[in-house]
RNA sequence: GCGGAUAUGGCGGAAUUGGCAGACGCACCAGACUUAGGAUCUGGCGCCCAAAAGCAUGGAGGUUCGAGUCCUCUUAUCCGCACCA
């Protein structure tokens, strides 16, 4: 050990060539196949997951890493435990922006992907994740989306997808349909024409179908409360009642639906769609029915965006010469065309109640309908009352002096038993709309003929291949290039044989995604998605980060398709998740998102050139708490680079000796339990944060044993993988740092023999105790009572109460 | 508008879930070692103050021996969804 600690900081500090270090051990496990899954299938296995990223032209940015290496920790921990670990990697390579660039330069979309994931997979190696790339996947390999294709098949086969119209986002002026995130502001994203609405025939799939076992389920996982919120509130599930209302003169009845049939007496108009069939059917008695036409081809022309800047003010028009009848409160009352009324939910028509609902309120205040109030406890001169908690029904004979609960109940029971409606649940849930006119994508594997409808291709033609085009552009009609190809899709009817042709248009980018976790189980199987064996040992993920922005679309469209594959006995488990986190994103060094446009983007190569990929996987996982966003800061990373060269130089004070000095022993067992229980809680900030107090003490104690060197080593192997191998070696541990088994504390010995304690008196810290930690409370209070600042304070005093939280603080109240 | 979060030093952030506010890091200050320092080591560092005391977790109240943490009200910012009857 030398003389004075400082002297080996000087000249003769130890260092080490990172860069050459870091490639040298990316080498070395590559060679070893460090990190590869095991056959062995009697091992306790954990399936560790990161959303696979779409690979972009311009590569890795610093958001990637942060999500990447929290789950690579708690990887590279469970193999330290003993587990099998599966921790793979891919590639969510259909999609617009490869597609967009092939337009722009004429490459194929293939070639463009090949490259940016080469591209990526290089950035990935040069951080060190320990990812199974032999299981590598890419949705866009034929091999990948035979799979793909097939799962559609089998939906197909079950009557879970079927075609409809359907209006999309289309640009007049670039001629082709958009994406939601290709319309900013109600404008094409690429040339700012304003976007308007094009009705197109669309696949559908049902994921409706599964919206109660989707909503019901989320109990049974282990997902961060917020993603479970946002799911439920998108499946949106609401109980009510269907109700009809028989149209005077007529043997029409209007349905409608609502959740509050407690306050059917206030129901003083009704509401309905513009594009509602009543107003077809019934356009005869219509008196003002030009006007109504033209209210009705006003609101369809609107796009989405117009429709709900239009939100602000409610507007519509009367139905002149029909009335509906309120079969409970046997008046007549008018009929609205409203398009605050949306046809898409519900029964596209509402019994509308002022009295209580918004909506309803400030329309019948601009259009002068009476108002009644049938719910009591608001004030319906000032406002709609929508309250049904502690409220009471009035104005109401069937159900009057009845809470609105009880109401409710009431009143869904009376419907039903003069079978003029029945009780109904309904979900906001869409259902899925699983085709695009664009090229880069799966075809959809259907043939239409004219005898026998909707064909399957035959599975063993699959997988059904995308073509080679002349142009990757959609025709001006906004259809799928593909349908300028009569070669292709020109083909016979695989039923009857007669001439037929292929579907057109291929799968949303979301297709590839909702199920490429199964593929990487086994994911060079030719005779199935993936096989039973290795399903069933490695399903579930038991653990799944990715960020917020796929709650409710990945996450949600990859349940759905689970539970359907569970549903045909192909996955043994109801749910594909075990558990799921979320990461906070990376903002710019000016708080701000990263984005080309804003020029505050970092890229990670710097970094690692910089500093090393050690500093930057530290960095990361450093920042700040890892749910939450945080700037970059590129000064604060120096304080991790300095961390990691003080470990490093940590050989210079090694000393002999296996275990623990009685100097640090409480330091590395304490050590061991706050790192081993922070990895498990994303709390990897203050994981590290201990580390580096341990490595300061260290430096105080200026020795350090074999032993407690080779803990800190395992433990901080996980965060800094490259530099802590590189010590091992060095200081000529057995084996590989890889190998090594995860350390374990002993509770006993966590704890000092002597603990200080705080004394307040009258809620103030006023002096410190060294206290026995076993001491009994009527010790401590002999000790405390001995401390000179604590009898200065309380001579003379009457003390009105002690409070003694054991181990923790010591409390005196003092009469005042 | 609805839903979800967040607010703590100059900065990023800690706080065993009601028990010493500011761990750890950055920046800054002083000293050491240096031909040199964008290296390293040692120490300091919420505000106010000579010190003692006092004041401090967006703001205002409250509960408690004790509140960043619990309750009520309020302000600001961020994210998601947009008339879901």
């Amino acid at each position: 050990m030398p003389e004075k600690k400082q002297d080996v900081f000087n000249d003769k500090m130890r260092r080490y060539n990172f860069t050459a270090v870091e490639k040298k051990w990316q080498t070395i496990w590559e060679e070893e196949e460090a990190f590869e899954t095991k056959a062995d299938y009697s091992m306790p296995k954990f399936y560790a997951l990161v959303e696979f990223p779409y690979p972009s032209g311009q590569g890795l940015h610093l958001g990637h890493p942060r999500p990447y290496t929290a789950l690579d920790i708690v990887a590279r921990k469970r193999r330290l435990e003993g587990y099998n670990v599966l921790f793979p990697m891919g590639w969510d390579a259909f999609g617009l922006p490869t597609e967009n660039y092939a337009i722009a330069q004429g490459i194929h979309p293939a070639i463009v992907t090949k490259e940016n994931i080469a591209h990526f997979k290089e950035q990935l190696h040069s951080i060190g994740y320990s990812f199974n790339w032999s299981r590598e996947v890419d949705t866009t390999d034929p091999g990948y989306y035979k799979w793909t294709q097939w799962i559609f098949l089998m939906l197909f086969r079950h009557g879970l997808a079927y075609k409809k119209e359907f209006p999309i986002n289309f640009c007049p002026s670039c001629k082709v349909g958009l994406a939601n995130e290709e319309v900013v502001d109600g404008k094409c994203e690429r040339c700012g024409a304003e976007v308007t609405r094009k009705v197109k025939n669309q696949w559908m799939l049902r994921i409706t179908d599964y919206a109660q076992r989707l909503l019901d389920d989320l109990e049974t996982v282990d997902f961060v409360e917020r993603v479970k919120v946002s799911q439920a509130n998108w499946i949106g599930r609401s109980e009510g009642a269907d109700i009809s209302f028989p149209i005077e003169n007529t043997s029409a009845q209007l349905n409608v639906y609502t959740t509050r049939p407690d306050t059917i007496y206030g129901a003083t108009y009704m509401a309905i769609a513009p594009e509602h069939p009543l107003i077809d059917e019934y356009i005869a008695d219509i008196k003002n029915s030009g006007e109504v036409l033209e209210y009705r081809s006003l609101s369809q022309n609107k796009s989405d965006f117009e429709r709900t800047e239009m939100a602000q003010s409610k507007t519509g028009v009367k139905l002149d010469g029909l009335l509906a009848y309120n079969p409970i409160s046997e008046e007549l009352i008018p009929i609205y065309a409203t398009d605050y009324v949306l046809m898409t939910y519900g029964t596209g028509a509402i019994m509308a109640v002022p009295a209580h609902d918004e909506r309803d309120y400030e329309f019948a205040k601009k259009y002068g309908i009476p108002i009644r109030e049938v719910i009591s406890g608001g004030d319906i001169s000032e406002a709609a009352y929508t309250q049904m908690q502690g409220s009471v029904c009035i104005n109401s004979p069937l159900i009057d002096g009845l809470s609105a609960d009880e109401g409710k109940e009431k009143m869904i029971e009376i419907l039903e038993e003069r079978k003029i409606g029945q009780r109904k649940v309904n979900f906001k849930l869409r259902d899925w709309v699983f085709s695009r006119q664009r090229y880069w994508g799966e075809p959809i594997p259907l043939i239409y003929c004219e005898d026998c409808g909707w064909v399957e291709v035959p599975e063993s033609e699959l997988p059904l291949q995308l073509p080679a085009v002349d142009n990757y552009r959609q025709t001006d009609d906004g259809d799928s290039p593909l349908s300028l190809m009569p070669e292709w899709y020109n083909t016979t009817c695989p039923k009857c044989g007669k001439p037929a042709v292929r579907e057109t248009d291929t799968m949303p980018q979301w297709a590839g995604s909702s199920w490429y976790f199964l593929r990487y189980t086994d994911p060079r199987n030719e005779s199935a998605l993936a096989g039973k064996e290795a399903l069933a040992y490695w399903m579930n993920v038991d653990w799944y980060n990715g960020g917020m922005e796929h709650t409710t679309l990945h996450l949600l469209y990859s349940r759905f398709w689970h539970k359907f594959l569970f549903d045909l006995g192909i996955v043994d488990t109801p749910e594909p998740y075990a558990k799921r986190t979320s990461h906070g994103m990376i903002l710019g060094t000016d708080n701000q998102k990263m984005s080309k446009s804003r020029g505050n983007v970092i890229n990670p190569d710097e970094v690692i050139g910089e500093y090393g990929a050690d500093t930057l996987r530290m960095f990361e996982m450093f920042v700040g708490d890892f749910e939450k966003t945080a700037p970059w800061n590129a000064d604060s990373v120096k304080g991790c680079k300095r961390f990691i060269d003080r470990v490093y130089a940590m050989q210079d004070f090694l000393v002999s000796g296996d275990g623990y000095s009685d100097e640090l022993a409480g330091l590395m067992h304490s050590l061991i339990k706050k790192v081993s229980y922070d990895f498990e809680n994303l709390k990897f900030n203050t994981a590290i944060a201990a580390m580096m107090k341990a490595a300061n003490e260290i430096y105080k104690a200026g020795s350090i044993t074999r032993g407690e060197l080779r803990d800190f080593l395992i433990l901080l192997n996980p965060v800094a993988p490259h530099v802590t191998e590189e010590i091992w070696q060095e200081a000529g541990y057995a084996g590989r740092l890889y190998e090594a088994k995860w350390p374990e504390y002993d509770e006993s010995k966590l704890s000092e023999n002597y603990i200080e304690i705080p004394i307040q008196i009258n809620g103030k810290v006023r002096a410190k105790a060294n206290v026995p930690a076993d001491a009994s409370e009527e010790d401590v209070a002999l000790i405390v009572r001995e401390n000179e600042a604590v009898t200065s304070y309380i001579e003379g005093k009457a003390i009105e109460k002690e409070v003694y939280v054991a181990g923790r603080i010591y409390s005196f109240v003092l009469k005042q």
